[in-house]
DNA sequence: CCTATCATGTAATCCGTTACATGATTAT
DNA sequence: ATAATCATGTAACGGATTACATGATAGG
């Protein structure tokens, strides 16, 4: 049990695993994907490493099935419920970056026609699937990914906007 | 000179070089936080190590000044600027992500309203800088770095609105 | 049965970040 | 002069990505 640094990462986890109860990183994968995977991707090795990670530093508990394939089950602990209690109640003033491939093509002088030729296509579709969770979303999904989603969708609207704007 | 995988940082660095012609380190450091880094950060050691990494792959050339402080002088070579033409030509399909950690915590059931008030000043200060660089800009700047602004510009203002529908 | 695909995991690599350092200028 | 800031660089660390591997399950 060592200190260790909490990255997003650790609160990913650690939020799935407040929500999900015990899990193992398979299903965490599968969290991941069906929800914050939308707008914040992690690797499938991520989700071994870092439960492990934070088992260090008894965030987690760790469990191990004792029959066949002996996997692992992990559980958020009062210490993990705490760390992500106070990450959550402190509001950041940090701002993320854009970041996209595109639009750093586009600063080197790439054809913007061309660029928005492709981004289009991909932008809409995620557009739409977006849309469709949100369709089909339960009543009682909390207001967070709610509210997550709808800048998602905001978001894909904005860009479909711009790149409209330089599309032949 | 060997092999190696060519990344954002990469043409980041080419393509500055492409712009600038020959450049230290801390030449491309200040080209960085004057142009592309408005949104996307490098570290001022990437500025170090990956033009070394480039001039492996002979893709910059370096040399060293001879008096005083030998300072590395790096310049893109033929090498260099097709790989940063084939990049650049290659519309790419791939869609950045969102990564926002203020959204990240809302996801996560932070509240709503706190959040907003953090992020609001913060958007709203980058907005106006923008704006001040859009102000500022000399009539010779290229495309690119008008168009990546202009969705600088766009992309606050759509986090202002979506913060100000939240905030209390 | 055979073969995809899903499920599950480990290991190595490497880039990005952080930390550490020190020489030069400018301002007070 | 001295402090502060700018300029310049190296080194260590660690998290993220990639590659490698194998067991289960379902479809043909």
């Amino acid at each position: 049990m060592q200190e260790l640094r909490l990255t997003p990462t650790s609160y990913i986890v650690l939020g799935l695993l407040e929500f999900a109860g015990e899990s193992t990183p398979y299903g965490l994968k599968q969290l991941v994907s069906a929800s914050v995977g939308n707008f914040w991707t992690l690797h499938h090795a991520q989700l071994y490493t870092e439960p492990e990670r934070l088992a260090k530093g008894g965030y987690v508990s760790e469990k191990r099935e004792r029959a066949g394939r002996r996997r692992r089950l992990y559980e958020i602990t009062a210490k993990g419920r705490s760390a992500l209690d106070e990450w959550r109640s402190e509001p950041t003033t940090s701002l993320g970056e854009l970041r996209e491939p595109a639009l750093l093509k586009l600063f080197f002088g790439a054809d913007p026609a061309a660029i928005a030729t492709a981004q289009l296509p991909a932008h809409r579709a995620k557009l739409a699937e977006y849309e469709a969770i949100r369709d089909g979303m339960p009543e009682n999904v909390p207001e967070g990914p709610r509210l997550a989603l709808e800048a998602g969708i905001r978001n894909e609207r904005h860009f479909i906007d711009f790149w409209e704007n330089l599309a032949g």
